[in-house]
Order: C-alpha cells, then structure tokens, then sequence
RNA sequence: GGAAAUAUAGCUCAAUGGUAGAGCGCCUCCCUGUUAAGGAGAUGGUUAUAGGUUCGAAUCCUAUUGUUUCCUCCA
C-alpha cells in the first residue's frame, strides 16, 4: 500500500479513505492516541487505537520517539482538536525508542532549553521548533534560488578552496595535506608550500565576490550561494566561523540599483516565506510571544514575528549616508549624556552600539547606510568624486544588525591598481582580477548576504547556532 | 582576542556556612475520547573537576574545564 505523507493527508482526506502512515510518536495518550508526526509538517495526525483488543507488548512499543506504520481509515474525529482521526487497522513498529533511553534525551516529552538542545543537535530535528525552524530554511533558500531565477541571474559555483588571500574578509583556514609534524622547509627555514597539494598556500574562502565579477562581466547577472569560512574568534549569537553566503553581482548596476535589488530581495524572501510556511511561522510567531511574556517589558520584541516580516514586505527601509549617520548620532540622546562606550567621529567605523540606537532606537525599521569612509572598507569598493568616501552600502536589521554588506566596485583599472598599492595586495596575485578592468571594464555592484542572519530574520531566532543544522563556531565542531 | 555570569536529580531550578528539595519527565498502578490529559505511588544526587579555609562547605577562596551573554571582527 502506498504511503501517504501527513501533509497531503491533512490537506485531501475524505471520511473513509483507507491509507498508509508512517511517522516517528509525539505523544501517545491514554493507550489510546497516537500523535503521529513524519516532517512533512509542524501538523500531526492523530491515530485512533482500540487498546482493548491490541496486544499489551505491542501497545508498550508504541512509545514516544518510535518509528511507527499504520493502516487506518479516516473517520470524524470525536474530539476538539481535530477534524479527522486515522483508526487504526495494523500497526508495525519500524524502530523502537526505549523511554528509558528517551527521557535523557531532548526527545523526552517536556519543554527543554535552547542550549540543551544544541548539545544534541542530531536530534532537534524532532521537535517542533526545529521542525519549524529547517523547513523555513529550506525555504528561505529556495526563494533566494527563485528569485534570482525568475530574473534571469546565473547561479556560478565560486571554488572553496582558494589561492588569494587578497579578499580581506577575515582571517582564514588554512587548506593543506602537509605532515603538520615535520614539514618540508626552504633554505631559509620557512615552510615550503611549492611542495603542498595545489604548489602554493590555499586556505578556505571567506568570499566569493572576486570570482563573481568575473562572471557578472561577461554573463551580466549572477549569484554565488555557497559556504564560507571565518576563522575569527568570535563568540556571539551571531557569528559562524562555516556559514552561507549569497552574493548577487551585477553588470552595469550603481550603487542606488544595488540598493534597489537588495530590498526588492529581501522583501520577496520574507513575502515567499510568509506565503508557503504560514503554519510553522504561525507556531514561530506563537512560541515567541509566549517566551517574551516570561520577560520583562524591555526585552521584548516590539513587534512580532509576522509584524516583523510584513514590515519588512511593505515598507521602504530607510536610507542614509554615513556622514548622515553620523551627524544624527551625534545629535543623539545617548550621545549628549556620553552612554556610547566608542567614539562618534566622521572617519571612524560604526560600532554595534552605534548601529542599534540607528536602527532599533531612532528608525525603528531596517536601515540603508552608504557612502562610507574609503580608509576603514574594502579595496574592491568604488572611490565617489568627493575621493574620500567609497560606494559601500550595508543593511542593518534590528536584532541581528549588519545582514548585508555591498558595494559598487571600483571598475576604473588605474584608480583599482592605486587602491591595491595602498591596501599592500600584490599586483602580480591579483592579475586575473585586474584584467576585467583591462578588457571592456564597466561599472558594476553586488553585495553578500549572510543566509543564516536572513534566517534568522525568517525564523525569529535569536541565536545564529540555532538556524543551522550542525552549528561551527570556535572550539566547537560536534557531529 | 577581551569582559562578565554560571555549573546541584534525565531536564528546569530552589536550598541565609549547620539533615540535599520542588516542578516537569521517566517507571508502576488507576481512569479511559485524550490533545501541555487526570488521579495515586515509586525511582532518581561523589552538588562540574582538583586543591584550600573551617568544628562543619552545594554555599567562602584558588585553579582547571564546560556553557551562556556582551564587546572586538564581520555576513
């Protein structure tokens, strides 16, 4: 008999339907119900056994965490919380789950903490938040493919291993299979990588921007989604030293059209998360509210998480420069009574604190800040004509700050070979990168989006570790 | 890399330097149309580890380890 998942079972039964279920228990009550729960969806099925007239040792393996078959028919539910009971005919175990192994586990059946269920991180796909959580991934991806798709981008796979340390993200790992106990020296001492795998040093990539450009300067609109690595000591809720990029790079877009896609993006992934996963951001929005009325008033969310995510889909983010950005903190409440721990001067780099007065204080929505300071961004970053700022622009999302970071590129070859001088990137290893500037050179934007930041957005996460499956980050890579 | 907090039963947490406790879960029994089911009972501890102070340490001190939060870095 074929199996019919519960999601499609919830959506199409009819009264006396005969079917094939299988699934992992939730719950079983009064030797009588069987929630029933195989990932298709945050939703059960609950199946209705005679326990009268079913073998006791059979009724004992059917116990929360098992593995579970059974062939029913489809009747009017007699109780409130469901329209339709599944009865049940046979039932086979497939896998048993022993309650006393259970119960020292997250699967037993009670509320658990966040941390404890990342210490068991293989099995917090079972539970409803999780469930939850990794499909709304799933799909935040899938609208980030199908956005671009729809719009004729090219999805280029940039390589992971890479040669050039020029990309200036971060500090990277270092990709070899030299024997780390012995080896092989040069003349002078130093270790010689001519002799290691690919004849040079290569380390993870932190990026794939570099490579993008490439691409958008001959196919004209692509996008990267692939894994990135930071080997920065960063302990926070939001950082990952493995997490997922997506970087749109565009020929012949500005800095403003950069701005412009970037929004029209960010909204389409929220419309298309809200649209396809109403039941698990319903169940998101719910869980939340009741965790924020543990708390005191000014830890909460001000708005939830489907306020959040319409928000985001109906209104213009706002937009400023940074000497713009700059003046208004200065003009700030926290500022005049010195709460600001770092200094606010034209030419330093925001600081977190700075941000989330702009962001969560002041504008109280997502804020588009550009025109930065060349000295603290990137080489790569366009000069303006003042020839002190460059065309940069990052996105500031409240609770989770910086979840873009773009720019125009600086497409003029001489003013790119001056900046690589400045920045002390040798020429020579960029050779590949400045020859775009040599062979019809144009202008062109792009930005990175950190996926999991987004999904947190999606999800109204609060911890970067929970939004991806096996969670890297330093002294930590379990599983 | 910096700072702080924290570590007690399977989980979440109490215990004012003086007998180690609760709720939930698991287990047993009762009930049987429940849906965070209900009722009764039972189980469960080298108080993270190693030292120290004290008549006496879960409690105070030191170190180590783990976890969390904030900062730095960014996405």
């Amino acid at each position: 008999m074929q199996r019919i998942e519960i999601k499609e079972l919830l959506a199409t039964a009819n009264f006396g339907d005969k079917v094939n279920v299988k699934g992992w228990v939730k719950a079983f009550r009064q030797k009588r119900f069987i929630q029933l729960n195989d990932g298709s969806t945050i939703n059960n099925v609950q199946a209705v056994i005679d326990f009268e007239n079913t073998d006791e040792t059979l009724l004992k393996r059917i116990s929360t965490g098992a593995a579970i078959s059974i062939i029913g028919t489809i009747e009017e539910s007699q109780g409130a919380g469901q329209k339709f009971d599944l009865i049940v005919e046979s039932i086979e175990i497939l896998g048993d789950a022993d309650p006393e192994e259970v119960n020292k586990t997250i699967l037993a059946p009670k509320r658990h903490s966040l941390e404890f269920l990342r210490e068991q991180a293989h099995l917090r796909f079972r539970t409803n938040l999780f469930g939850a959580v990794f499909r709304i991934r799933h799909a935040t991806s899938f609208a980030i493919h199908k956005y671009f798709n729809d719009k004729g981008y090219y999805h280029i796979a940039t390589p992971i291993v890479t040669g050039s340390d020029a990309e200036g993200a971060g500090e990277m790992f270092r990709v070899s299979t030299l024997d780390p106990q012995s080896p092989p020296l040069t003349e002078d001492g130093n270790i010689d990588w001519s002799q290691d795998f690919f004849g040079k040093e290569t380390n993870l990539t932190v990026s794939g921007q570099l490579e993008a450009e490439l691409a958008a300067m001959a196919l004209g609109k692509v996008y990267t989604f692939g894994p990135t690595f930071r080997a920065e000591n960063s302990n926070t809720a939001r950082h990952l030293a493995e997490f997922w990029m997506v970087e749109p790079e565009v020929a012949f877009n500005d800095i403003v059209d950069n701005m412009d896609l970037a929004e029209d993006f960010l909204s389409y992934i929220c419309k298309y998360v809200m649209d396809n996963c109403a039941d698990d951001i319903q169940f998101l929005n719910d869980r939340e509210l009741k965790e924020d009325s543990k708390k005191p008033m000014a830890e909460r969310n001000p708005m939830s998480l489907i306020e959040r995510l319409t928000f985001v889909i109906d209104n213009d983010f706002e937009r400023i420069t940074y000497t713009e950005a700059i003046d208004l903190l200065r003009n700030s409440k926290p500022y005049k009574k010195k709460k600001f721990k770092y200094p606010v001067e034209w030419g330093t780099d925001l600081q977190s604190e700075h941000e989330r007065y702009l962001v969560e204080k002041h504008f109280k929505k997502p804020v588009i800040i550009r025109d930065y300071p060349a000295s603290f961004k990137a080489f790569y970053m366009r000069l303006n004509e003042d020839g002190k700022t460059v065309g940069a622009m990052d996105i500031l999302f409240p609770g989770i700050g910086e979840i873009i970071g773009g720019s125009q590129r600086e497409e003029r070859y001489d003013v790119l070979v001056e900046k690589c001088k400045a920045f002390d990137i040798p020429e020579e290893e960029m050779w590949w990168y400045l020859d775009t500037r040599k062979f019809g050179t144009a202008p062109h934007s792009g930005f990175g989006l950190g996926f999991e930041r987004m999904v947190m957005f999606t999800t109204g996460m609060a911890n970067i570790r929970d939004v991806i499956p096996f969670p890297r980050t330093p002294g930590k890579a379990e599983f």
